[in-house]
RNA sequence: GGUCCUGUAGAGCAGUUCGGAGUGCUCGCCACCCUGUCAAGGUGGAGGUCGCGGGUUCAAAUCCCGUCGGGACCGCCA
């Protein structure tokens, strides 16, 4: 090493020791007769200074260092308690330039808010700053913290490819040409799903894997078209052993991570009381507002509005005392989110509702005075409706809570909030009179489903769930099928055909003729977790090299146009011979 | 595929509503001064295709149309 001492460890104990470091330079103080260096590497930052003014002259922020001198006590008054080294410096003799920095397009230092395009840029730089290092250093943490729990419970390590089968289900595959079948293509996998089922077939029992999944879509802050998932397997477990393996994997990193104790069991609730009760398959438990049901309510109402398959209510406290201007905001926000609008009553200070806005004039005396208490709102607060098919009306009204909790400021920021959400519907209409799988169609009905899911895929449900935190779904899982004659019964529901699964899963269909054991499993969206641990909005934070919300890296310029020849050589434009 | 926000010096912003000389702020950069700072301080200076193209106008950062980049959301993401 060309050093001796890290900057970030030297204490007062190391005081008279001659020490070498080697960092960048984060600040420069320059009194003219004595200089300050504020020196940093990975493990933090020391003061260095120099009293010969030719060795400090011509350093810069970020230059690259080396430093001999001695560890001193700083004089008595000089100590910095708000570093770590603050009780010493390191009294320069020489000073060596290991590599200049060009003056910088962005400050390492000081933080503050910048584009995202200059920071990915010079992403390099980005990453030198506090927070992505320190989202970095997280992120590497929970994986080896991962792995403890994993090998004590004596999980293997599996790797599955990256060049594999496109499936027509799911999210748009990314595909890769094959030079040596031209016209033929990888796809590289949106989860290694099917792979780890096969591994259980393979009697693995135990898998898991920090997989890397590819998924082609359309972005959001917290999706990027790669990302990593931590995949999970066992054979010969019911949903319970899953669920707890899961809790101590999530209660073993927010204890050693951010320190705080999930408290265990993780309470569990049902899909259906989730979507009734908050509007949201992921619901944040942070705060209340929950939603009310006022479809017998309003039942005999003569308000045309509300005479609907479903009318629901959310509550915002002290709502009432919105401008007019702010109540046309919420109609504006319900219209941005494909409503018609988001119909209101105030209550007045006395509890009443007031006659104005556009729809208590239409609600008879009765439906007035008995509202407030049917809702459980109270003098001074606005009253949200929705009204629709159920699906509908409560998506709108769980957003409306969403909402209402961050302008209202009833989200406690330091809180965690932890549930499952379990026992989701197994199928869903795929708007064209058919059924689609909610989940995906390896996912086993719940066991009182298990004879008569064919009959009423409506309302069937399946032995599935997910984990959430703080209104964040950040996993999600499910016991499998591992029987022939189900996943038959499963592909007919979804109007999938023998011929058409076998063309599609045969692989797999064929593997399940040879003894698969009963497996389920869990998979947790770990650029989530990382975001939610290191405290950042985005996953692009707690990710080394992100794409920008395009897709495009502005890093290294990718995707680029490929050459004629490349084009030639991948076979891209080739026909695929039939085999 | 759709909606919204945004683009002004190396960085972060104000100026745009209601057109009138690139007008300004903080940081950074360059030079000089300065022996105890830790966001050091002081003096002076440099730095601009107001994203790009077109239009309206005597006159456009400002208004209109188009386009590109960044961000958020809806759809999508089994």
């Amino acid at each position: 090493m060309i050093r001796t001492h890290e900057a970030g460890e030297l204490r007062a104990s190391d005081a008279g020791h001659q020490v070498t470091l080697a960092g960048w330079v984060a600040r420069r103080r320059d009194h003219g007769g004595v200089v300050f260096i504020d020196l940093r590497d990975a493990s933090g930052v020391a003061q260095v200074v120099l009293r010969e003014e030719d060795l400090a002259h011509d350093l810069r922020a970020e230059f690259c260092v080396r430093v001999t001198g001695e560890v001193r006590r700083r004089p008595a008054g000089n100590e910095n308690p708000e570093l770590p080294t603050g009780d010493i410096e390191v009294s320069a003799g020489e000073i060596e330039v290991l590599s200049e920095s060009a003056p910088l397009p962005f400050p390492v230092e000081g933080g503050g808010e910048l584009n995202e395009d200059v920071r990915l840029r010079y992403r390099y730089l980005d990453i030198r700053r506090a927070e992505v290092a320190h989202g970095l250093r997280v992120r590497s943490r929970a994986a080896y913290l991962t792995a403890d729990v994993m090998r004590a419970h004596r999980f293997v390590q599996v790797e599955t490819p990256y060049l594999t089968r496109s499936t027509p289900e799911g999210a748009r595959d990314f595909l890769v040409p094959v030079r040596l079948r031209p016209g033929n293509w990888y796809a590289l996998p949106q989860s290694p799903q099917l792979f780890k089922q096969l591994l259980m077939v393979g009697g693995i029992e135990r898998y898991y894997q920090l997989a890397r999944c590819f998924r082609d879509e359309d972005f959001r802050a917290d999706r990027q078209p790669e990302f990593t998932q931590i995949d999970i397997e066992m054979s010969f477990v019911s949903r319970e052993d899953v669920l707890e393996l899961a809790e101590e994997l999530v209660g073993r990193l927010w204890s050693e991570i951010v320190g705080y104790q999930v408290p265990r069991p993780i309470p569990q609730m049902t899909y259906a009381d989730a979507m009734s009760r908050f509007g949201s398959d992921k619901p944040d438990l942070r705060f209340g507002c929950e939603l009310t049901d006022m479809t017998g309510y309003f039942a005999e109402t003569g308000f045309g509005v509300f005479q609907a398959p479903h009318v629901g209510a959310v509550v915002m406290p002290g709502g009432a005392a919105q401008s007019r201007r702010e109540l046309d905001g919420w109609q504006e926000w319900a219209r941005s989110r494909g409503a018609r609008g988001l119909a209101y009553v105030l209550l007045d200070a006395e509890g009443n509702v007031s006659s104005s806005g556009p729809v208590a004039r239409h609600l008879s005396e009765a439906e007035r005075s008995g509202l407030a208490d049917a809702v459980g709102a109270r003098s001074g607060d606005c009253v949200f409706f929705a009204a629709g098919t159920p699906a509908a009306a409560r998506s709108l009204l769980g957003a409306a809570r969403l909402e209402i909790g961050n302008r209202c400021g009833l989200i406690d920021r330091s809180a965690w909030a932890f549930t499952w959400v379990v026992d989701a519907p197994m199928f869903e209409e795929d708007g064209s009179g058919g059924w689609t799988a909610v989940h995906h169609p390896f996912t086993a009905p719940l066991p009182e489903w298990a004879d008569k899911f064919p009959d009423s895929p409506e309302s069937a449900l399946a032995d599935a769930y997910d984990i959430v935190c703080n209104g964040n779904e950040i996993g999600g899982g499910s016991i499998r099928i591992h029987r022939a004659d189900m996943q038959r019964k499963v592909f007919d529901v979804i109007g999938l055909s023998a011929q058409e699964a076998t063309s599609q899963f045969g692989f797999l269909l064929e593997a399940f003729k040879y003894g698969p054991p009963p497996h389920g499993g869990i998979a947790f969206g770990w650029d989530r977790v990382m975001a939610l641990l290191a405290g950042r909005d985005t996953i692009r934070d707690v990710i080394a090299f992100p794409k920008a919300a395009s897709g495009l890296d502005p890093l290294t310029g990718a995707p680029t146009p490929i050459t004629p020849a490349q084009r030639r050589e991948a076979g891209i434009d080739a026909t695929p011979t039939p085999s």
